[in-house]
DNA sequence: CGACCGTTTGACGCAACTCAACTTCGGTGG
DNA sequence: CCACCGAAGTTGAGTTGCGTCAAACGGTCG
């Protein structure tokens, strides 16, 4: 017993710091567990405009986003493209149960992964319920996600977008924020394309209803990539609540 | 040995019949598991716009769906309202690992279900590990709709809008057409309302581009609420491919 | 410094929205 | 049976929010 303790707290070297040990998929891996998957783990460090995955080619593996931003993204044939999602740090990136994922994943900041083939997750799967499990989680609270955005680019005006977009990146960049703490600042992960192509807009209205938000005070601005919101309720109200 | 496989044969009468143990959730029980679970089951019809779970008070209970349709949609405060998904037979209603959905889900034809209490198959999920897997699936499937939804929502044009929703019913109407078969007839679950309300667009919108579909020839009609389509490549087409 | 890329701003056009009238249909009661 | 009603759908006329096209404005890099 002794001796399994110890080797319990044989936390694999590469792991031992890594995120998604506590919030991520591997926290549902004993330390036995996390070391047999860990053998067969790269880390990797990917500049922006990495494609990490691409829409119709056979997956071979699976990532673990540790730092950065990854964009999903689905194409038209005529070029129209549609954002899907955004991966932020412990997010798993890949689609279990099947070849292939129906989305390009591609780095919009330079980031860092942790890869593992299939086979090495699928093993993992099929000895630890809670993995199964965290799995499971991580696909609802995508579908959660999902589905208010349906509602955004359903429904939300351009202003109202753009501002529910900078909400989504403010409440990401600071998952830990204390409730009364009611500004942020951060950088946008995004370029003004981007942000077009998650919001179903163009280039030119997406820096317009910037323009307007600053003018009417909701956001403030360094560069065009530094964003101060000085009242996070003002911004929840601009993005249609 | 051949007790228990008699034991086995033994289906409970209300699950013979039924869908779900097919294609559904319920296919990854035994007959045992079946039999626990269908003793907290109950059978019941509701009418077209009956809200089954709504979206900000606590789920107290599951459901298969057996026929009709159910759409699930978010409204915002001033009243817009988007639909986030239609669920057909046999698919699973309820938001597992969560105390309310997020999401109202309401018949839009009259539709059959089979209701058990969230403790019941929460039961079943711990005693089966298909039937975690079943659910899991079902969330990946989900959410692979929802994401091709979006790229529907931010990027086509109304008329590509209506022409993928018309596809997307045709297909959900008849799930083993054979290949060759190049046409289908069905009546449409939604309403025009409704339809707008899952394209993003207003009902006038909706009545111009099923006349601009019908006059180019891509659909027929027969009353408001029954389609013909001759050609699906056409419809494929249409809807912007 | 000049070339280039991402961004902003302006002028204009059009797809989809709004408002409103009319038609169709199913139901209800005289 | 028909007259009447309300709900759902269609159609038209006018408006507008966002897209398109084009020009100008920074940063960055060779």
């Amino acid at each position: 017993m002794t001796r399994k303790d110890i080797h319990n707290s044989d936390v694999p070297e590469l792991c031992r710091a890594c995120e998604a040990r506590h919030r991520g998929v591997c926290g549902a891996l004993s330390a036995d567990e996390l070391l047999e998957l860990s053998r067969h783990t790269k880390r990797v460090e990917v500049a922006a405009g990495t494609v990490v995955i691409s829409e119709e080619e056979p997956i071979e593996s699976y990532a673990n986003v540790l730092s950065g931003v990854i964009k999903l993204s689905k194409v038209m044939e005529d070029g129209r493209q549609q954002i899907v999602g955004l991966k932020f740090a412990p997010d798993l990136l890949g689609r279990p149960f099947r070849e292939v994922s129906g989305v390009t994943a591609e780095a919009a900041t330079s980031s860092k992964l942790c890869m593992f083939s299939k086979a090495a997750l699928e093993r993992s799967v099929k000895n630890s319920h809670d993995m199964t499990n965290q799995l499971h989680q991580q696909a609802l609270r995508e579908l959660d996600d999902a589905r208010e955005w349906m509602l955004t680019l359903g429904r939300k005006t351009a202003y109202e977008k753009v501002a529910s977009f900078l909400r989504l990146i403010a409440v990401a960049s600071d998952p830990e924020r204390e409730d009364g703490h009611n500004e942020a600042t951060f950088q946008l992960p995004l370029t003004r394309s981007e942000m077009a192509d998650f919001l179903g807009l163009t280039i030119e209205t997406v820096s317009r209803q910037m323009t307007a938000l600053r003018k009417s005070g909701v956001i403030e601005m360094e560069t065009t990539q530094t964003v101060r919101v000085p009242d996070l309720a003002r911004l929840h109200l601009a993005s249609g609540f």
